[in-house]
DNA sequence: CGCCAGGTTGATTTCGCTCAAGCAATGTGG
DNA sequence: CCACATTGCTTGAGCGAAATCAACCTGGCG
């Protein structure tokens, strides 16, 4: 599976969530323009995208698109969180990335103009922002900085992908998972006052399992070891971790310096 | 490991290597252009890109660039094939891609403009051409249609390395590198009169168990193995494969189509 | 001649998969 | 309200693939 953060540290990039309200914005305006890939366009760029673009909540669970879906657009996130899946060889559902506000979705099967190659569901109540292909299009042939843009992200996923590789052949399931875990605590988690952390899984445990790359009975077992450790403690989808740093030391080694 | 081409078929895609002499060409006129990302642009475009562009042969083994190495260029392949390694947490080096004429390498860090983080060498005797990145960067502000070849580009090694992953979490080492086996014969293969296949490896074993995700250890045992099951004959570096169905059928349900 | 890199082989252990079975929470229909 | 599935998760036993550690070839080379 591929995380879109780099290696997690510890402390320092477990962050407490903004609880910002969104309002009814459309590109022009929209508070996670800034993290988005949009964010080289002019006003006019902006507003010749708006009138392409239509905004719509999910439900939690809810697909926004499926595998074997013609590409008519991409889409950005301004709310919430989707999970992106893939199907593999013997038919079962990976969970393949997580994507948060300002991330666009949907853009390699729009590059390749052809059918999307994975599912996206909401994993939470999301807002999720639809650009119609063409005014893609027009965007990308009469702005080069745009394209830029875009191939600078597909850049970055690309060696995040390259590194999530190379770790999967290094590290154990068991590692694996702790860095799941810190990601997720990232986005989902919240300090509480003793310095502790505690976190609603959006997934469940065989989801988690297929982002491992491993079985959910191995899953099973890699949880109630961390228990048994003292690293965390889990009941249902709620997840206790009373020292971030100890489970961070776990994978430490291959994410030495962020 | 991540293979630029899909997955190869067996016969089919195995095809004897033209051999074509080398002129002194530079970007316009250069015979592996139609294959290149360059191939959008003009005229004029090309000869703007050849006044910053120098040729130059390597030997084999030889470095084309070095991981840490400050971008300053990219790397066009004219003539031969180049080994992409990147060092992993352990310190060891791992084999990540192979690269052949057409090819353009060390975009990645150019985009970043920052320093490469993988090496490339020669695996025989090859012609590459460097291209300034002062013309690149030129090219693309202008040309929208070259950034998104890149783009595309991009893409498609994205996809070619998300499916590996998958593929790598699915397959066995022995049968990722009857994979292995299977595209390196297609581009360092030969056909025999009796429709075997020979191939001189351009890698050493360290280098394809690296490939694999494996221990040398491992691999040795894996041949050990295809050999006993009469599927290929190793000796040194020199391959015969008498039946490539039979050894395609290793791997023939995870590459159903192509 | 000794040395060394590249490669092979053997013994042992670890890890994670498969195949079951079991269990708790949640529906569902009568 | 009960009998019965269904879903999500856990636990156990056995097994196979590959890692690890270690010894040992083998050919080239000073």
């Amino acid at each position: 599976m591929f995380l879109q953060d780099g290696a997690s540290s510890a402390l320092a990039s477990v962050m407490a969530n903004g609880s910002s309200k969104p309002g009814p914005y459309i590109c022009a305006g929209c508070p996670v323009l800034c993290r988005a890939v949009w964010n080289a366009l002019s006003e006019e760029q902006l507003a010749f995208m708006s009138s392409g673009t239509k905004a719509r909540d999910f439900r939690r669970g809810e697909t926004v698109y499926a595998l074997g879906d013609a590409n008519k657009g991409v889409y950005c996130i301004s709310e919430g969180s989707l999970g992106v899946r893939k199907m593999d060889a013997e038919g079962n559902w990976i969970m393949l990335q997580l994507a948060y506000p300002g991330q666009t979705l949907g853009y390699r099967s729009f590059l390749r103009s052809g059918r999307h190659r994975t599912s996206a569901e909401a994993l939470e109540p999301s807002t999720v922002c639809y650009i119609k292909a063409d005014r893609v299009s027009k965007l990308l042939e009469r702005d080069p900085a745009l394209g830029l843009q875009f191939l600078q992200r597909a850049n970055h996923e690309l060696e995040t992908i390259q590194n999530a590789l190379m770790q999967n052949l290094a590290l154990t399931n068991r590692q694996f998972f702790v860095h799941v875990l810190m990601v997720l605590l990232k986005h989902h988690g919240s300090e509480n006052a003793d310095g502790s952390f505690s976190m609603q899984l959006p997934l469940s445990r065989g989801d988690l399992a297929s982002m491992v790359g491993a079985r959910q009975e191995t899953l099973s077992r890699i949880i109630k070891r961390l228990e048994a450790d003292g690293l965390a403690s889990f009941s249902g989808r709620q997840v206790h971790i009373a020292d971030v740093d100890a489970l961070f030391d776990e994978i430490s080694a291959y994410f030495p310096a962020l």
